[in-house]
DNA sequence: AACTATTTATAAGA
DNA sequence: TTCTTATAAATAGTT
């Protein structure tokens, strides 16, 4: 659409690429308005220049659309193959088991180094935020703050492995820790 | 673009709005892959038909876009005001603590009813992931299972307040709760 | 789903 | 970067 019909191929002049990009970004987030306007429809884009830097456009915003995509995407996967796990009563004993296990880890790990501490003054900002706000999106940055505890943790552990089969042991017998 | 211009407002007749939704759903995603292809952009778009049918392109795709942008927006709240807490040390003794309050309800609820049992089963699913996966956006899914597990327990809590101050408490004497 | 009359987006150029 | 303009592309209304 312009003086002249073009390849569609990566544009080589970084210059020219630079401002086709600012050119279509701004027509691309146009026709993101229109779809949401004319249509009703909840609407994200993202996209990041050449030069890697971030732009976005949501409707009613991104974060509210990217949630609701993330929720139902993961519901997706929640049936695999299994359900036939009605026997759960033991899974729930052992898994609790398994998380009180990461919890002593964690005390453990607390004492002996600072990298937890600084994970936690990062959770404990984002602790910050009401837990119960309407967006999940709040929800999940909080429980990235639990992961890099977990992480920091982990960090610690002289093999990963240990830790990954804290959540995997769920399927498996337990064996005394203590 | 058109036999007419169109007014830029929602088109009522519900028919032809979803004929309107799909043909530009389509224009939509050709834009993002153009921008992707010219530019060498990476791009992610999510949008919700009318009846709430979820649409997605992503180049390279969908969650990797995701990821990143979840991450530097993340990145960019991290430095509110108050890089205060240098006395962190009781900070995570408190919230360490309160973690351990958590997993005690989660132990009590467990017994009272099925509905933990159930959120132990979805999260016991995500859990057969391997952790150290390269992609975060693993990580965040598997953190949505244990914010799972916390919010059967807030469920059964008689009111939200009460585990809601569980986080918040970080920033507070902690009270004794047995 | 196809077809066009038109409107829009945009590649070049300034 | 912003504007102008010749043209390519998208699409509203129609079949």
């Amino acid at each position: 659409m312009g003086r002249r019909k073009i390849e569609m191929k990566k544009v080589m002049d970084s210059s020219s690429r630079q401002v086709t990009f600012s050119k279509r970004r701004t027509g691309l987030f146009k026709k993101a308005n229109e779809i949401a306007t004319l249509c009703g429809a909840e609407v994200a884009v993202v996209v990041f220049s050449p030069g890697g830097k971030p732009f976005s456009f949501g409707h009613p915003n991104v974060d509210s659309v990217a949630d609701r995509f993330l929720s139902q995407e993961e519901a997706k996967e929640e049936n695999p193959k299994k359900t036939d796990d009605r026997g759960s009563g033991k899974v729930v004993e052992r898994l609790n088991q398994q998380l009180a296990d990461v919890l002593k880890q964690l005390e453990t790990e607390k004492k002996r180094g600072e990298v937890i501490d600084k994970a936690l003054l990062k959770a404990k900002a984002k602790a910050g935020l009401r837990i119960h706000e309407r967006s999940r999106t709040e929800l999940v940055k909080l429980e990235r703050s639990l992961e890099e505890l977990l992480e920091s943790v982990k960090a610690r552990e002289s093999d990963m492995e240990a830790s990954s089969s804290l959540l995997l042991l769920a399927n498996k017998p337990v064996a005394k820790s203590g």
